[in-house]
DNA sequence: CGCATAACGCACTATCTAGTTACTTCTTAA
DNA sequence: TTAAGAAGTAACTAGATAGTGCGTTATGCG
């Protein structure tokens, strides 16, 4: 790829030798992989800054400080999997079907996103202060525990799940059940004396937890 | 109490003006709480040192390094949850007795020792570059491992548990239920809209982690 | 074109931080 | 009793580190 900007078009936009947009982006992009590489406190603005091809001055202007910047990269982190989430199209399947697409999913976001695991550590670290303040990230969590809801009425009904579930209660296993094997797999390669990221072992780990999920709600 | 150190009869032991290993307790407490607290690239030596009422140059002189003060942190973090366990004598209990024991244990056991989940998150973020060095917890990971398996084979001869559950998935399982629940608590209120704190939510998720691992491994 | 504004960059500061140097004070074994 | 080693301390260093002040350059609008 040609990385001298230009004013030739280029996918449809102008390339510019100045782009706030493309900076801010590259910022970000930077900083939720030194973010969640190295915690809050252990990412370092000028490696951010160095990442992006920005200069530190412009993590200032856009993003006010190194808090700011979390803010926004933690915020983008939660709207993008709860985005992901709706387009599953959940409503559309068999409660049990719809449920299994829904553990599987979460797995393989969660493999496929590590830093969004790391983030969410470290925002916890920091009791959830960033997250707290984001009105977004409310709106869509909110979203995301009816569809489970329905999901799960949707069972009850059918005859397929038993009734008396909490879907807050389910959806926190489906996300600890993943997301434990995912965070722990470098301290749980040592314990289990296996290599926990082993393609097999990933295979084996979402059927255990598909399994344990449908064993979970059944009738 | 009294603080101020003399030579009379202290539970036993001489009190002392010097006590090296006094001293390295108190810098080890300091450690395990302000690394828990902070992470590992978050803590501040001067505050461990500070908050042991010790002089950093112990810390050195005792631990050669930060890195290897976490070393020394986290390893004790693993012996003494893996201690615990091995004195809840779950041989002595029916297999469904021992299984619901360890789960309430596990959950009780993070419920009151938060620094320990956050300690193996900081460790996960570190790629368990320090726990990979100590054969203590090699070795205690694997009597807890043949535990649970001793559990689970019992469990299948008395016809209370299925046959073929694998040990270290069933282990998994077990911690990552709680485990989730307490490491994300802060962002888990939020995201649910309720306290999962509160005393009625602990219980509540207690009995649930419980129902899920019954019918997990039940026949 | 030309000018106001937004994007960008350099070089700086005040403070912090892991680790060290060089020293004093206490403890204990012979 | 005493000497040698262990426990403990204060003050320091060299390099980071978050955040800024201020000047420069591109952009796009009239």
């Amino acid at each position: 790829m040609d990385a001298t900007p230009d004013k030739s078009k280029n996918g449809g936009k102008k390339r510019r030798l100045r782009d706030a947009e493309a900076t801010k982006l590259r910022i970000l992009e930077a900083a939720k992989s030194d973010f969640a590489k190295n915690g809050l406190g252990g990412a370092r603005v000028d490696v951010i800054a160095a990442k992006a091809k920005a200069n530190k001055r412009m993590i200032y202007h856009y993003f006010g400080s190194k808090d700011g910047l979390f803010q926004t990269v933690i915020e983008n982190a939660y709207l993008d999997i709860r985005s992901a989430e709706q387009k599953l199209h959940l409503d559309d399947l068999e409660p049990r079907e719809a449920l299994e697409r829904l553990v599987r999913f979460t797995w393989q976001y969660y493999l496929k996103n590590p830093e969004f695991i790391t983030l969410v550590n470290s925002e916890n670290l920091h009791r959830a202060k960033h997250v707290k303040k984001s009105e977004l990230i409310k709106t869509a969590s909110r979203k995301f525990v009816a569809m489970v809801s329905s999901i799960l009425e949707r069972g009850v009904r059918s005859g397929d799940f038993r009734a008396g579930i909490d879907p807050a209660q389910l959806n926190i296993t489906i996300a600890a059940i993943g997301y434990y094997y995912i965070t722990n797999r470098f301290t749980g390669s040592i314990i289990f004396e296996r290599d926990l990221m082993d393609k097999n072992a990933l295979n084996e780990r979402l059927e255990f937890n598909i399994d344990t999920i449908i064993r979970l709600v059944s009738a």
